[in-house]
Parts: structure tokens; C-alpha cells; sequence
DNA sequence: CCGATGACAAGCA
DNA sequence: ATGCTTGCCATCG
């Protein structure tokens, strides 16, 4: 079931989004692109929603847009619960926004 | 089958 | 800086 590409190309994502570090954040255009798929940015935000259904613990609070603001409130639910779980690991977030975004962006194509 | 929507990104005025 | 438009792929009515 499912076309082998759209697999690897999820499964590729579950491993760069799990390999991000702790107090560390990071866009979906940058996995898109680490994968070689800079215009799945989209697809990335979809393989999210279904991360936790995925059976891996994949840390999607840490997956952001490319300005570090946080866009999975529709996921996580729109109570800011993302943004206190970023907080918890060591990331300061103010009005939805990574404060101090390109300080802790982590960039899988130049760190890993 | 076609149109609309969606955790986005980049380009242009 | 702000707002609009296009591209990309998948899912839903």
C-alpha cells in the first residue's frame, strides 16, 4: 500500500525531525530541502498531523515554519501548548515566536 | 473528475 | 515590512 517514494520520503522526515537535539528548533523547508524535496514543505506539515498516529515519538513541537513561529496550534490545539512544551526544553517563545529563532534553528544540512 | 483546503516557502509589488 | 500570487502533493466532498 502506498507508493515506496511518498514511505521514504515520511520515513526520511520521522528520522530528521526525531534527530533534532533538545533546546534546538527547526523549519519544514529545511527538512524538506535536507531530503531533497525543498518544495514538500507542505507534505512535511501533513506528515506531521499524522506523526503521533505514525507510532514513533516524533517531537513536532520542535518543527516550525522558516520564521520560527509556531503553526501547529491547530494540531496541538490552539492553547499554547506547543509553545510551553519549547519552553520546557530550554527554548524561549513569545507570542507564538521563537524568540531568538536563527539562535536556535537547527539547520539538519549544516549540523548533521 | 473537479474544486477546495492544508502544521509552508519563495518571489514580487 | 506587508500583502498577494504561485508551486507542490495529498486528502476530502
Amino acid at each position: 500500500m502506498y507508493s515506496s517514494d511518498k514511505n521514504g520520503f515520511k520515513e526520511a522526515v520521522y528520522t530528521l525531525v526525531e534527530a533534532i537535539p533538545p533546546g534546538r528548533a527547526t523549519s519544514y523547508g529545511a527538512i524538506a530541502r535536507a531530503i531533497g524535496y525543498p518544495t514538500m514543505s507542505r507534505m512535511v506539515g501533513k506528515i506531521m498531523s499524522c506523526c503521533e498516529e505514525s507510532g514513533r515519538d516524533l517531537p513536532a513541537h520542535r518543527v516550525v515554519n522558516s520564521q520560527g513561529q509556531l503553526s501547529g496550534h491547530t494540531a496541538f490545539g490552539d492553547a499554547g501548548e506547543m509553545q510551553l512544551l519549547l519552553e520546557k526544553e530550554g527554548i524561549t517563545v513569545r507570542n507564538n515566536r521563537i524568540c531568538g529563532w536563527k539562535r536556535v534553528f537547527w539547520d539538519p544540512l549544516y549540523e548533521l
